[in-house]
RNA sequence: GAAUCUGUAGCUCAGCUGGUAGAGCAACGCCCUUUUAAGGCGUGGGUCCUGGGUUCGAAUCCCAGCGGGUUCACCA
């Protein structure tokens, strides 16, 4: 694509620096003593002798607005810390006769996105606002795109309003740079998920666990139900998979010895996509020797609750139009419980006929591939899960759903698991760990059952994971926490895409780009290849494909439009030509 | 995959039932030493997503395609 007028004009002004002897990507570093937010925070409040340790201040950060006036000049820059008006004296930056680093550099050469180096003072101007009054300044980085501008202001309620907001979702994810520099809300929610993963990390190594690295190429996939990334080791000749989960990993850990052991861990996922969905995500998985799920339970409300607070100073988030409380404890139900709850039905004595039946009752679609236990978990997704907004343990699921979790100590039928659920959606999973290994054998034989009826999620039977059982894991209570739907939570976002740095996207269209020689190869003058590229013409094969007489028809229109007066226009057996030529 | 909305200047958008493409910000030039979305005067900048059709005439109407959003479906 030809370069828009204010490209050209900062490249221009990149050449122009070059000349004047300053070099707009200098090398060495540039010494800084504060932070925008400490002398917005701190300046104010302090008292006079105070004062005087912000008389030498030096901070970096990105031209946000310039104000420019005939010998005084207002600028904002943004470090990482936020926001700050500059104040700039002609007199000042240039006390000699010469005026150039003002009048030229200053004023002409730097624009918005820029990156600059002051030193300064700080003071507050008469409208009150605190400003560094600049003593020097240098060029730290030329930017040669326009950025979007984006303005804040206060309304006449004193609520900010936010003009030309940069809001389009495409451009917001996939130039992300650009998000983080021009909405600031953007880096908060990010800010704050590394806080839940941090004070996460901290709370479970405060516990004594260890965290672990496990493959993320692994040759069978296993521990949840989901289709897989499939790629192709050269040297091995052999398939691998990204993995899915880490849980059989992290249990022959514990099989090891380790007794207590968390991994942040990215999985990978080959199904569709949704504010809920990312191909790739993160949880958390811990495994803690003998302990049980309601062990669990409590470590979770403990964890999570902290997180709140970490996060937010309260146990209380504000969600959509929710207020959730992760205040422990938290309210808990069985499955079978919530359902009848919920949908006044007792399916807890069912066959697979009769919940066949109920499913069709409750509108629910059903197919032959699904088995008991998906019958009740699509019950339960429809009617129970949507309907829990405060955070709540559903316990004690059907046992054909969960292949990998202990059979309950009581309840025939059902196993030891339990997940929490907030805001209508799961944000964690957790079992008794399954550890005799003949009946996990005898789960993993049912599972591959239920892949030949289709179900295309069927867990695989893992030979090696069977092994290490049979060596003996002890009791053991395992959790997943899926730290991005946390972070949504956490943060109030609406999308999955809000809390990752870089969502999975299409890939973008970009199209082909011919050199000016392929062109003129096929007889085209140089002088009218600026011509095609106005007009859409990017590559040859384009080219080719045009009508002779209506590119002839616009090279002349676009060349009186382009008002190039020396360019002699083709003619139309000329153009005839060079398409034909092209063709072949 | 389905429904629905959408694609106009660097950014945010207006442009009604067809009649020479507009605003604000950004950019450029001039004026202004503390401004508050700073202001004033002036200037430049558009394959109106693409391709067809209807028409004397299409950003606008019709058809097809492409890109994107949202919702639903799929999704432990």
């Amino acid at each position: 694509m030809p370069l828009s007028d204010q490209e050209v004009r900062r490249r221009e002004e990149r050449e122009e620096l070059e000349k004047l002897g300053i070099n707009p990507y200098p090398a060495e570093p540039f010494e800084i003593n504060a932070s925008v937010e400490n002398i917005l925070q701190h300046y104010n409040s302090e008292n006079q002798t105070n004062k005087a340790k912000y008389e030498d201040v030096s901070l970096a950060g990105r031209i946000m607005s310039q104000r420019i006036m005939g010998s005084a000049s207002f600028a904002e820059i943004q470090d990482a810390t936020g926001r700050i008006q500059l104040y700039i004296q002609r007199d000042e930056i240039c006390p000699e006769e010469d005026k150039t680093l003002y009048n030229t550099v200053f004023k002409k050469l730097l624009d918005i996105g820029d990156i600059v180096g002051v030193r300064g003072y700080v003071f507050t101007t008469q409208t009150g606002e605190t400003t560094i009054h600049v003593k020097s300044f240098k060029l730290l980085t030329k930017s040669l795109r326009p950025l979007p501008i984006v303005k804040e202001a206060e309304d006449e309620e004193g609520n900010m309003v936010t003009y030309d907001a940069f809001a389009d979702p495409e451009q917001r994810y996939r130039q992300r740079y650009v998000d983080l520099i021009v909405n600031p809300q953007v880096r908060e929610t990010f800010k704050k998920r590394t806080q839940l993963v941090n004070s996460m990390r901290s709370f479970l190594t405060d516990q004594g666990y260890m965290e672990v690295e496990t493959p993320i190429l692994q040759p069978l996939y296993g521990g949840a139900a989901a289709r897989p990334f499939k790629t192709h080791h050269n040297t091995l000749d052999m398939t691998l998979y990204l993995r899915i989960a880490n849980e059989l990993y992290l249990k022959r850990l514990i099989v090891g010895g380790f007794d207590g052991v968390f991994e942040f861990a990215k999985d990978f996922r080959n199904e569709g996509m949704s504010r809920f969905h990312n191909p790739e995500f993160t949880q958390v998985e811990l495994y803690v020797a003998y302990k049980d799920y309601n062990w669990m339970m409590d470590l979770v409300e403990e964890m999570v609750e902290k997180v709140a607070i970490a996060l937010h100073g309260t146990t209380e988030v504000q969600v959509g139009k929710n207020i959730i409380n992760f205040q422990r404890p938290w309210k808990r139900f069985t499955m079978f419980e919530a359902i009848e709850h919920y949908t006044n039905i007792d399916i807890s004595e069912m066959n697979e006929q009769q919940l066949r039946e109920t499913c069709k009752k409750l509108n629910i679609k059903v197919d032959d591939s699904m088995g008991k236990g998906k019958l009740i978990d699509e019950i339960f997704g429809e009617y129970g899960e949507p309907k829990l907004i405060q955070p709540t343990f559903i316990t004690d699921y059907p046992i054909e759903m969960s292949p990998l979790a202990k059979k309950h100590r009581t309840k025939e039928g059902l196993v030891e698991r339990f997940e929490a659920i907030c805001n209508g959606k799961e944000i964690c999973n957790a079992f008794s760990e399954l550890n005799d290994p003949i009946d996990q054998r005898e789960r993993f034989e049912e599972q591959l059952t239920l892949g030949k009826r289709g179900d295309e999620e069927a867990m695989v039977l893992d030979e090696d994971f069977l092994r290490a059982l049979e060596y003996g894991m002890p009791p053991t209570a395992g959790l997943g926490i899926g730290i991005d739907r946390l972070s949504m939570i956490m943060t109030n976002s609406q999308s999955i895409q809000d809390v990752l740095f870089f969502p999975q996207m299409k890939p973008e269209v970009r199209k082909k780009e011919s050199t000016d020689e392929e062109f003129v190869s096929h007889g085209v003058r140089a002088e009218l290849v600026p011509i095609l590229h106005k007009l859409g013409i990017l590559n040859t094969e384009q080219f080719a494909k045009s009508s002779p007489s209506k590119l002839h028809n616009d090279i002349c229109g676009m060349r009186k439009k382009m008002k190039l007066k020396d360019v002699k226009n083709p003619t139309k057996e000329e153009v005839a030509e060079w398409i034909e030529k092209a063709q072949q």
